[in-house]
DNA sequence: GGCCAGGGCAAAG
DNA sequence: CTTTGCCATGGC
């Protein structure tokens, strides 16, 4: 499958924080999702191949984002520190990630740096994963806390043991959560422990594709605090906010703030 | 060794 | 409602 480079890079995504999968091999990317696995690689004047079986190029078209117009997502033109932060951002999408290793992720990595957060994903897929995939929420709350412990999960290990215990009796019912709106899903994602309203708002973003939804981690708070002393204006941005929260925090990570 | 990392939580003000 | 201390671990 052909996709055109500009609003698509996967270089960015990759280290824009919102997957930990995505591994750089040579100038080729692989991602490993869905338990699938797919390579990207560059080819002449800045687009891509996506190397794939033919019959699931819909789902990584789905898991790109491929069908939303980026190009629309464009910040206030008076805004000058979001326009260079966009057009340092630009070819970052907002992937559509599966719910539960977004949600088990991101609890995970409160209080962890990117790489480490890497480090430990990978370590519980290589301990519970089939095959190097995402565990099931059954393999995880199959462990006892001190298995979860070992794979250095720290503090966080009661959190991930007690989130995949709900989703697996259904008391946290995640595909049914697609159907709410989204102050209840983050209510509903809030119930699962170790989940605040950060985690809730990456998991909003980055698996159920709520662009509304603004998380703010150490990173966006100090970008708020410095260029937006008196707030984010979120009414600006109705349907893709979020975007514009991936853009500050791309360029608050590479330093630009 | 001190500091920080895509925070959450319970207790206290 | 907002602040405070604590929670493990690893990298620099």
């Amino acid at each position: 499958m052909y996709i055109t480079g500009g609003e698509f890079d996967p270089a960015k995504i990759a280290e824009s924080g919102q997957c930990f999968r995505m591994s750089q091999e040579g100038t080729a990317f692989r991602v490993r999702a869905m338990g699938k696995s797919v390579t990207v690689r560059p080819v002449e004047g800045g687009n891509y191949i996506l190397d794939c079986p033919p019959e699931d190029e819909p789902l990584w078209r789905v898991y790109f984002d491929l069908d939303t117009d980026y190009a629309a997502f464009a910040p206030d033109p008076c805004d000058g520190y979001l326009c260079r932060a966009r057009e340092m951002a630009r070819g970052v999408r907002i992937l559509r990630q599966e719910p539960f290793e977004t949600l088990i992720t991101f609890i995970l990595s409160q209080r962890k740096n990117i790489p480490a957060i890497r480090a430990c994903v990978e370590k519980l897929c290589a301990a519970l994963g089939e095959d190097g995939s995402f565990p099931s929420p059954e393999s995880i709350a199959a462990c006892g806390e001190a298995e979860l412990r070992a794979l250095g999960l720290g503090y966080r290990a009661p959190y991930v043991l007690g989130t995949a215990r709900m989703a697996v009796s259904g008391e946290l019912d995640l595909e049914a959560l697609a159907a709410l709106d989204d102050g209840d899903l983050e209510a509903a994602l809030r119930q699962a422990p170790g989940v605040g309203v950060k985690v809730a708002r990456c998991v909003m973003l980055f698996a159920y594709h709520r662009l509304d939804a603004f998380p703010v981690d150490v990173w966006i708070d100090r970008t708020l605090r410095l260029r937006y002393p008196d707030g984010f204006p979120l009414e600006k941005y109705p349907g893709c906010a979020g975007v514009m929260q991936q853009y500050l925090f791309y360029a608050a990570k590479r330093g630009c703030l």
